[in-house]
DNA sequence: CGCGATTTGTGCACGAGTTCACAAGCGCCT
DNA sequence: AGGCGCTTGTGAACTCGTGCACAAATCGCG
């Protein structure tokens, strides 16, 4: 998606950590990978075969081992996986070696849980400021953070050196959020308002949308019922749901 | 992902509506084309080509035209698509034309919110029941619904004809809960626990997972900060970002 | 020390999804 | 009526992601 050689197949020469241009789609498997490992790490294996740590995360074992192999050779054939070695190695593929500050804009209903959400610090997070334009919610403490009203934004994120923010307020109020986040410094944004932002090339916006997670499901919902309520009806002609492999649907 | 022509490229004959096959990835972006059709309904435009749709829903033109022509051509060249039929053909197509019922378990933090989320119930969803299996919470008022015992979920299912379920458990809980809806009938599963959860064939599951969100744009700040923080530091030699196309992370 | 059991890492083929580019179709204007 | 400009729908090339299947590597044991 961005970044890119710049002459041959593969630009390096120093290659020192050499950040290894991951797939986008291996990117989004890591932090998967990594709290199947902290769980494993709790029950106290100091090993996992590919096979086993697949499972746990609900892939297959090729494609758990060729993302792996996108972040160098950590694996003993013959054995596993070093369970602490590959959680140090993804943590910092993924820059979470250090505590990452978020803020957090619009304290309405689903922003109010979000701050109070504990998976955010349990995975190398820290809610470093709450905004919301409502003179009415300024002040208010949740969580042990008190609201900030919103035009504090870029002294409170430079001061903070805050990079990711989360906009959980109303469509209409986020693509203002999202411009004065970008001016204030943020690069990465992620978003639940159920609207498309526009931000300048650089800063990485990730969309959550939670009626359009059921919508999806509706879709599938609706072809089901289109299968199995019709007797001898029209679509496949023999009654069984033949799939044979695995169900559910990918994120 | 599941059910499968029989024989031949397209095993359809009778086709009466006619179950078009979707590709998943299309799927999956009917229900941003649908938002951004409502918001330009308001507006009061009757019709609106591709490319205005197109930068509306935040994809490209040629995408969109093909995604739709998946449903039917009802666009008219040299003039666009004709919004209201839109919208219809793709609730339609989403299974929207009924409003479906949706059990929420979980009322904790974020099940709180999400019982309260007005986007549910703006785009085709009841959430008929709330469950918790903490009889502390059991009886609890939220937004004009009482909170349920979760033993009581077969029952009120059943009578409800719930088909989707959604939950925001504690990780640890959710296989139960997993378990228990889809003992209780239910064939769609929304998740928000940050686990795998494993279900018989037939049913989907769609997981949403905050933290992983984060994660992944903690991967593109980690990305970005090695590139532009060393001047001419380690890795690729050149300074240079290059980027050239777009940015932004596709969801 | 060598052999077999086990598991990783990966080359290759396949399929899904995306983008380009253009022919076909429609309305409007002259 | 005819031509022109605009927009859809889609064939075809291409990129990206997936899964199979196997060679290479490691451990343990006789």
């Amino acid at each position: 998606m961005s970044q890119h050689r710049p002459g041959g197949p593969n630009g390096r020469s120093g290659g020192v950590p050499a950040l290894p241009d991951l797939p986008e789609a291996t990117v989004a498997r890591l932090p998967e990978y990594l709290r199947a490992l902290h769980a494993i790490a709790e029950v106290g294996s100091d090993t996992i075969s590919s096979e086993a740590l697949a499972t746990a995360a609900g892939v297959n074992s090729a494609k758990l081992r060729k993302d792996l192999s996108h972040l160098g050779s950590y694996g003993t054939r013959g054995v596993g996986y070093d369970v602490a070695l590959l959680i140090d190695q993804i943590e910092f593929t993924l820059g979470l070696t250090q505590r990452r500050a978020v803020a957090l804009v619009g304290v309405g209903n689903l922003g109010h849980a979000l701050a109070g959400y504990a998976g955010f610090a349990s995975r190398g997070f820290r809610i470093a400021a709450l905004f919301d334009a409502d003179p009415e919610r300024v002040g208010e403490p949740i969580n042990g953070l008190n609201v900030l009203h919103i035009s504090e934004l870029a002294t409170v994120a430079a001061a903070e050196s805050i990079a990711i923010g989360v906009i959980a307020t109303p469509a209409a109020a986020a693509q203002d959020v999202a411009d004065a986040l970008v001016t204030a410094g943020v690069t990465s944004i992620l978003n639940f308002a159920p609207c498309v932002l526009s931000v300048p090339e650089g800063v990485d916006v990730r969309k959550v949308d939670l009626a359009i997670e059921l919508q999806i499901l509706s879709f599938h919902e609706h072809r089901k019922s289109a299968l199995t309520a019709l007797p001898g009806g029209y679509g496949s002609p023999n009654g069984l749901a033949a799939t044979g492999t695995e169900e559910a649907v990918g994120t």
